[in-house]
DNA sequence: GCAAAAGTGTTAATTCTACACCCATGA
DNA sequence: TCATGGGTGTAGAATTAACACTTTTGC
């Protein structure tokens, strides 16, 4: 290593670095967004995302993960990068870098049993609470690209669910876009894709008749995941 | 500020955060990527992306364009955060978290000779030499963005002089998808957006019979920016 | 007058949208 | 038996894709 270098390095400023889930959710009626009370700012009753330091030997990813195991248990979540913040006002404490995730679990997996430790929260879209520093502008981006990706993208699935009826996941479609869609548009365009397996079993309970269940077929997901283009059906914003 | 919280954001590990920027231009035949040999590594004569250290007063989007308008003394660029890389091994010298950001430049606008200071030089995107670090796989998550980006928004024309031609501006659409398009339907896409405006001067010296000028309708290019869909003409992978 | 690129229209195929009725079941 | 949500088909409209000839002008 040439030392001019080395002093060109060690001459910058360093930032301390965080991590921050948008942590999306879907309970069969309304989006929903996992909140937690931090440590940080008990005092004031402000609810924020769940989020954590990078540690030196984590890259983002695996701090990400790591950070939403904490909370969660879960482990295989739906991680996406989003965007970074960092002005230099975004944290009165200090300055800090926040690298944001967007994250999509099946909230029947969630069991806020597990860690008591956070004062965790499902909030519906509706009604957020107010939030810490800039997370407000974290959700709005991570709403944003939600509706995106899921028009483009099977995506939706992530939220669901092993096994899921089509109502449901019209149910889940109207409340990422806000809208209503025709449900025979719907299903029809949906099935066109043969990425569903029909099964023989019926829901119970919430209907009278029962809606089938189906699940995913997991092979052409991953292969189509990234050509699947115009998912959304055409009555939506 | 409570002490506690104050000695929790001591506790950690702060990192050096710098910027790089993927700088796309067009000559009119070939999409093109601007790099620079950085002082650090000159003696490999290894090519990089252009890059530079976050400053304490400065948000990521600013030190971005500082360290652009440093290379190109260009401001006003098209610039969009694109991800943060940030693996552990990213940069062997030490641990930096690099936010890359991809930059859409009129290669005309740009004057070589007044950044001296930076060898700086354009490769086209089939012919690119090794990179520093990671900086190759930015670069591929940048042309992947271009894609997507320039199918959905009418991003093309940043690219362009203010004055130019539709079969310059499909050439350059052909070069970012990496396919031929078929020129009726192209031009009838384009012309039905209504963001041209057909100038009455005509292109001299590239073809015999000349092609009339266009630019931008401005006021519309920015109000439709985020609503424009589905702008790649069809016979486009 | 001819070569080279510019410019323009039509048709068939596909996809999208709007819309309404019957079905199965539990209460 | 009736109320509730599940499931399905069709026709008109809109969009897309495929395709070829005429125009202009510098050489």
């Amino acid at each position: 290593m040439r030392l001019d270098i080395l002093k060109q390095y060690q001459a910058q400023t360093k930032y301390l670095v965080a991590l921050d889930s948008i942590i999306f959710g879907f309970d069969g009626e309304e989006l929903k967004l996992l909140l937690v009370k931090r440590g940080i700012e008990q005092e004031h009753h402000t609810w924020s995302l769940m989020g954590g330091w990078m540690q030196p030997d984590e890259s983002l990813e695996s701090a990400s993960s790591r950070i939403l195991f904490e909370l969660t248990n879960l482990t295989d979540i739906y991680l996406e990068q989003l965007h970074t913040f960092g002005s230099p006002e975004r944290d009165p404490v200090e300055r800090t870098v926040s690298v944001a995730y967007f994250a999509l679990i099946n909230v029947e997996d969630y069991d806020h049993k597990i860690s008591k430790s956070y004062e965790a929260q499902w909030f519906s879209m509706q009604e957020l609470p107010h939030l810490l520093f800039d997370h407000a502008s974290m959700v709005e981006m991570a709403i944003q690209h939600l509706r995106y990706k899921a028009s483009q993208h099977p995506i939706g699935f992530e939220l669901l669910p092993e096994k899921f009826t089509i109502p449901q996941l019209q149910k889940l479609y109207e409340a990422i876009f806000g809208t209503d869609l025709d449900k025979r548009n719907f299903s029809r365009k949906l099935l066109s894709t043969n990425l569903l397996v029909k099964l023989d079993e019926k829901q119970k309970g919430y209907s009278k008749k029962g809606a089938y269940f189906y699940k995913i077929n997991e092979e052409k997901y991953r292969k189509q995941f990234n050509t699947f283009l115009n998912f959304l059906p055409g009555n939506a914003s």
